[in-house]
DNA sequence: TTTATTTACTTAACCGATTAAGTAAAGTAC
DNA sequence: GTACTTTACTTAATCGGTTAAGTAAATAAA
């Protein structure tokens, strides 16, 4: 069975595509009777409209596009949720995109971006993009664009984050709070403002409780697990910290890896508290003390924020930004001694 | 700047579009000189081609569609990252689609796929798909079409799942060896193939091991969070099980949370198994022994399948019917007395 | 009654690529 | 030297919608 097209309804009902097309659109011009008759087959016939003939004709795609790291942190899971909910609401369908952390893939599939494939972008950067802001630059002022959690600040676009100095702050004071003295900060890059704001919240916690501040107690780790892992023995087996800030989902469990591993017992020999969005965390052994950020919410945000500024061709998304504050989960990790 | 098109190249170099339509694909009807230049001054321009003129004229999109009930679950999560781990190897776009667990969307999406949008699906379908056997059945005639995880059984199409079966007995049979005797089981549907699948495992189970199979021992939970809770409190309440099998993620966590309510300790007051890929499953308390799937490469192995369809029309992709196998991991939730 | 306006269409151009078919010039065969 | 290929293009149709511009008939306004 071919393809039902615009012409072949024209054909059986001995008029024009165009009138099809307007009857179709719920064209004024058309009147009632014509419509019902043109609907009727349609639905009779099964039509389903060509997306790429009206794409192409109509310069818009009814797609959008979500760029980030990978899925397999459970704040993307969740973001991903939370757009792919107000984009079917909106009529819109999602193009995904991992760049698996990689600063030359993130730049081919913004390359893409550049024929007209999506009309609008929700990107969270890679941990090596600083390199592309200008390109980030001159692709929002082409397409609506919302940076949602991992935002590069100094491009001048619509940005969802959550509070990631106060968060850093939060935790780092929550632990002191718990008697810790000797805190180390997991981070992940140095080029990720989220990153930075976190660790800039760690650094006033710090000061304001008169705690010092050594550059050694910052380690940055990278995307391989065996790495990390290492790494994060070195550190702990270095130093005597007493309390530990991971500023990622999968810091946090690396950590009660090596802690097993070294027979540290969290909270009495070391307190962990983790950047985190696992359901699972309060089921943890010991349970993991969190800062839980809204990441469904962001996502919803992230959309709903790009779909004003596609239905709305004036409104300025470059000024919008929005902080949707994380929350502070006190669990076993950091309590007791 | 108005966007390059074929048009303004061949403008530039006062060539006909044919030529250097051609020229980019690299047809040997272009001369090495005409290629290059027309190289140079498209790399120049940064020309990248509008997708939808060439959909519509080749009549393919290069994208293919994922369709889900969810990404919340980690299966889905890492199942993404394979799909998609393997389209961009290929050049090939991703769409995702959330049925959020409802068939009318599922519907809604599937038709849609009738205008020729995506030149492949992958589908894991709704706990209702049921009713929609025939509809799919046509559709996998039109489009390549590849089930995983949760197939249509009656469908003729390819299928990637796991050993379901031998999972739900390898589950149950674990749970007896360590000394249950009377065990329940969580499901999800009736009409899911997976789902009965493992309960066909769990009954050759228990009667390998003349142990009795009671109706009762199985209770269907829904996608809601809160009634689930209830059901699965009143139904340990009510019998006194020493074991259960968890036929999804969702619902080991939630046994953890009624039996902490209850007081109850696992494994010592109950023996729990759940079907999971939790990363944290063995940092819960206690670890939780789980038939582990796998995911991430179900993921490859039904893109990879898709996209041999696509490069070989002659590819019969009905026939295909792959069995990853899963994993058990034996933790603390279900040894110990 | 004549003119203006509205209604309900049609015609044809267009979006930007791909491709079948055609062609002129150069190269090769005999 | 004529016929046949090959090379390197061009022309024009096409994919399937959308939409600006045009038109004939019906209706309203004067």
């Amino acid at each position: 069975m071919e393809n039902v097209t615009l012409r072949m309804l024209a054909e059986k009902l001995q008029l024009s595509t165009a009138t099809i097309s307007k009857a179709l659109n719920n064209s004024h011009e058309i009147s009632k009777e014509t419509k019902q008759r043109v609907l009727a087959l349609a639905t009779e016939l099964n039509y389903v409209p060509n997306p790429y003939a009206s794409s192409l004709r109509k310069k818009s795609s009814s797609t959008i596009a979500v760029v980030i790291p990978e899925v397999a942190d459970s704040y993307f899971a969740e973001a991903i949720n939370g757009i792919e909910t107000i984009a079917q609401e909106k009529g819109y369908h999602v193009l995904i995109y991992l760049t698996h952390e990689n600063f030359g893939k993130e730049q081919a599939i913004l390359r893409d971006f550049q024929s007209g494939r999506v009309d609008g972008i929700l990107i969270s950067v890679t941990t090596e993009t600083a390199a592309a802001k200008h390109d980030l630059e001159q692709l929002a002022k082409e397409i609506p664009l919302v940076f949602f959690d991992r935002v590069c600040e100094e491009v001048a676009a619509a940005k969802i984050t959550t509070d990631d100095v106060e968060s850093g702050y939060k935790a780092t004071e929550h632990l002191i709070a718990n008697g810790c003295r000797n805190i180390a900060l997991l981070s992940v890059s140095k080029n990720l403002s989220i990153s930075n704001k976190r660790m800039e919240g760690f650094q006033q916690a710090l000061a304001a409780h008169q705690l010092p501040f050594s550059e050694s107690a910052v380690t940055y780790c990278s995307n391989d697990a065996a790495a990390n892992h290492a790494l994060i023995k070195n550190v702990i087996q270095l130093h005597q910290y007493d309390g530990i800030v991971a500023t990622t989902e999968k810091l946090s469990t690396a950590i009660y890896l090596v802690c097993e591993e070294l027979q540290l017992h969290i909270p009495n020999d070391i307190k962990v508290i983790g950047f985190s969005n696992l359901s699972t965390a309060r089921f943890l052994n010991p349970s993991l003390t969190t800062i839980t950020q809204p990441a469904f919410d962001m996502g919803k945000a992230a959309a709903t924020l790009l779909f004003k500024a596609l239905k709305s061709s004036g409104f300025n998304l470059q000024e919008e930004n929005l902080v949707i504050p994380s929350t502070l989960m006190v669990r076993n990790s950091t309590v007791g001694k």
